[in-house]
Formats: C-alpha cells, sequence, structure tokens
DNA sequence: ATTTTATTCCTGATTGCAGTAGAAATAAAT
DNA sequence: ATTTATTTCTACTGCAATCAGGAATAAAAT
C-alpha cells in the first residue's frame, strides 16, 4: 500500500463524516461513531485525522454558524472531496470482491 | 477505537488468508494482495503482518511440506482463528451500515 | 560438484497513523 | 462574574505499515 491512503479509523471517519453531510463537526462525528462502534472515543484522535485527511486531500472544511445553545463556539464543518469518495468506493469493492472469495463454510461460521 | 483491533492492512491481509485457505503463506499472500490492490507490496510488509496478527491471536501457522519447485524452503501456512473471523464480520458490518447511512446522492457520485 | 537461480522466511530500521491528555476559545446559565 | 456546556486545537507517545536487505533451502545449470 502507498502512502496517502487511507488508515483504518481515517476511513471510519471518513464514512461518517459523508453519512452526516452539513452536521460532519468534530464532536458531532465523535457521537455518531461512538454508537456505531459501541465504544468510547478522544475527541482529539477525531480531530487529529480530520486534520491528516484534510491536508491529503480527502476533506475540505469551513466554519458554520454559531450555534443558540451553550458553549456557541463557531463548529468547522468537514466535506468529503471527490476524491475521498472515490478512494472509499475502491476500498468497499476491495472488501467485498475479498469476501465473496472466502470459502463458504467459513463465511458462515462467523455468523455464530 | 481500542488497540487489539486491526489495522486497515492487516484486515486486507486477514481477508486474504481466510480467501487463500490452505494456501496461504507469505509469498502467495503477496501475489494474491497485489493483483486485487492492483499494487506492487514487499514481502516483509506482509511477514511482519502477519507476525503480529499471529501475536494477537488472529492467525495461527504451522509449516507445510516441502514443495518440489525450485527453492523448496517450507511454507509457513497461516490459519484465520475463530475469533479473527468474528472481528472480520463485525468490521464489515459497521462499514456496511455507514455505507447505508450515506446519502443517495452522494453514494451515487463515486459511481463515475 | 559447485555455481546460479528460484522460492521462501525473517529481522532491523524508518515513517507515519492512532490515540491520549489537556489547554484554549466561546457563550449561555446561574 | 463565575460556572457550565460546547467546541476546536496542539503536543506527545506507542505502535502499525513499510522498506531494504539478509538468510535458508533446494532445484537447475554448468
Amino acid at each position: 500500500m502507498k502512502k496517502t491512503k487511507l488508515g483504518e479509523f481515517e476511513e471510519l471517519v471518513l464514512l461518517t463524516v459523508a453519512a452526516l453531510q452539513h452536521d460532519a463537526y468534530g464532536v458531532e462525528i465523535k457521537r455518531e461513531l461512538e454508537t456505531r462502534l459501541n465504544e468510547r472515543l478522544s475527541v482529539g484522535s477525531i480531530q487529529s485525522a480530520l486534520k491528516r485527511m484534510e491536508e491529503k486531500g480527502f476533506l475540505t472544511s469551513a466554519f458554520g454558524e454559531a450555534t443558540l445553545k451553550r458553549g456557541g463556539k463557531r463548529k468547522r464543518i468537514y466535506y468529503t472531496t471527490s476524491h475521498a469518495l472515490k478512494v472509499l468506493e475502491e476500498m468497499r469493492a476491495i472488501r467485498a470482491d475479498l469476501w465473496k472469495s472466502i470459502p463458504l463454510i467459513v463465511s458462515e461460521l462467523k455468523m455464530i
């Protein structure tokens, strides 16, 4: 695997950004992923993944407007680039093909 | 994400081991993954991923018999543990759910 | 029979991802 | 004005990912 590719965690964060659309900012991404992984995450780990991916051209970001809730610091909203979506789709296809190649007996065992 | 989980590359290697069944040894895994990723890999990177995953309980290994071809050094054959298959399936489910949550307009863009 | 070539495994060193801890900024509530 | 809630951001550590090269084994070529 060449550099400029995605790490495991980065890929999950990227998918979450795509899923959240205009609500994709640090803390919300944290909440969403914690629910999906059923596991606690630190905001910092997500922030640094977001920063890395922005530098690599997988994400862009812009500040949104201030909230009306307490602690109304401006949210930095992240958006996936078309390049990111292309890479995500490539990864999905590669994994899907691998799963197809796994003998049936084995791939049914895991259902237990 | 907690430790003892899989990295991006490790997961691909693990899936390849599952797919190759009794032919899952270093050099063959390299060939198979190079074809699937359409990208050159070093054997060493695969060997160290295999070693790490064996230590973490995702794989077991045993030496096979010598080949009849040139360079008949004994192959170390790797097998996935049931724990590995369980974790692989968990990861698959998490990604599948995320993809389902990505708005349709976006998830069709990537088809281009 | 010894040298070359092919197949495989293994190790040491480097780069960069993953994750933690905590500070800083902003503003509503009290 | 102090507390509390929401958010971003940075510095640091550990380990995953990768590379470069060496070692073991044996068939083939000479």
